[in-house]
DNA sequence: CACGCGTGGAC
DNA sequence: TGTCCAAGCGT
């Protein structure tokens, strides 16, 4: 084993958080909830929604069992509820396409709703132990400092990036606990905003640091817009409809907009995406 | 491939 | 205090 890797999985062993889904009775399909709610969002927020989760649907099978709008409601305030719709045909897809079983192969994970190339990688990797290159934002910026030299990797995963991720994963079964070490690395030490570099196990390897920590070049980096946006517009409405027990008159969801047009295009849209339904000439639900 | 998609915490 | 960020995906 190289000083890399042997750098970074001594680490991992000595520093890694105690997270639910990293336990060894942790099932594929509680790394899976896991990867699903952790898409885009803080390990913090997520730790209690995957606790009252894995309790009320255990397997596939009992959420597949349910309405999308009890996975909807249950999504609560985590954000992109739209995973939780995908997450919950995932489950219906699993139930019929793998007698319930969290597939192990990456193109069948793959072909799950909302289960992207980072997602399938992970599933496998982290749920069945197979080895696969697992791109997360994490790993690309270790390895963009590390192994690159730059502050940040390029906005969309280059053929040069993966063929690098790739040469350092281990041939061995190491290979899913290197990915997450590395992954770990980047949320606790190596991280976006303010780098501990003096905490880090292999700062004296780092190409980024020997270059003297030159900041980021490359195109601009963009910033989500959020105030007054569809966006936050569907996110007050959806909570609307998710905070009531039935059906929501139109007169509710009125009352947490003022612009009349983006309103009802920002209603239009969630019914479009199957978040809601329209049960009545002037009456909204979450779907059933 | 650029964009739209939620939410809350940190500085 | 506004900006940036957090285990991405689908179109």
């Amino acid at each position: 084993m190289s000083d890399l890797h042997e750098a970074i999985l001594g680490w991992y062993d000595a520093h890694q958080r105690d997270l639910p889904w990293r336990r060894p009775e942790a099932t594929p399909w509680g790394v899976m909830v896991s990867e699903f709610m952790l898409q885009q969002t803080p390990v913090v927020r997520v730790l209690p929604m995957w606790k009252a989760w894995m309790t009320r649907w255990p397997t596939p099978a009992a959420l597949a069992a349910e309405p999308s709008g009890e996975a909807v409601r249950a999504w609560g305030r985590l954000g992109y509820p739209r995973r939780a719709l995908r997450l919950h045909a995932a489950a219906a897809a699993i139930v019929e396409q793998h007698d319930g079983a969290v597939p192990d192969e990456y193109d069948d994970l793959l072909a799950l709703p909302g289960v992207g190339d980072y997602t399938a990688a992970a599933v496998a990797s982290f749920g069945f132990g197979r080895r696969h290159v697992v791109l997360d934002t994490n790993v690309r910026r270790v390895f963009a400092r590390l192994l690159a030299g730059h502050e940040f990797p390029a906005p969309g995963v280059t053929k040069a990036e993966r063929a690098l991720a790739a040469s350092v994963l281990p041939h061995d079964d190491s290979a899913a606990v290197w990915s997450v070490a590395v992954m770990e690395l980047g949320a606790l030490v190596c991280t976006a905003v303010a780098p501990r570099c003096d905490a880090c196990p292999v700062a004296h390897l780092c190409a980024w640091r020997t270059a003297g920590r030159p900041t980021y070049a490359g195109p601009e980096r963009k910033v989500q817009t959020w105030a007054g946006t569809d966006r936050q517009c569907r996110g007050r409405l959806l909570a609307v409809l998710r905070d009531a027990d039935g059906p929501v008159h139109r007169s509710a969801l009125e009352a947490v907009w003022d612009k009349p047009d983006q309103r009802d295009r920002a209603l239009r849209g969630l019914v479009d995406d199957g978040l809601a339904t329209q049960v009545g000439p002037d009456s909204f639900a979450l779907p059933g």
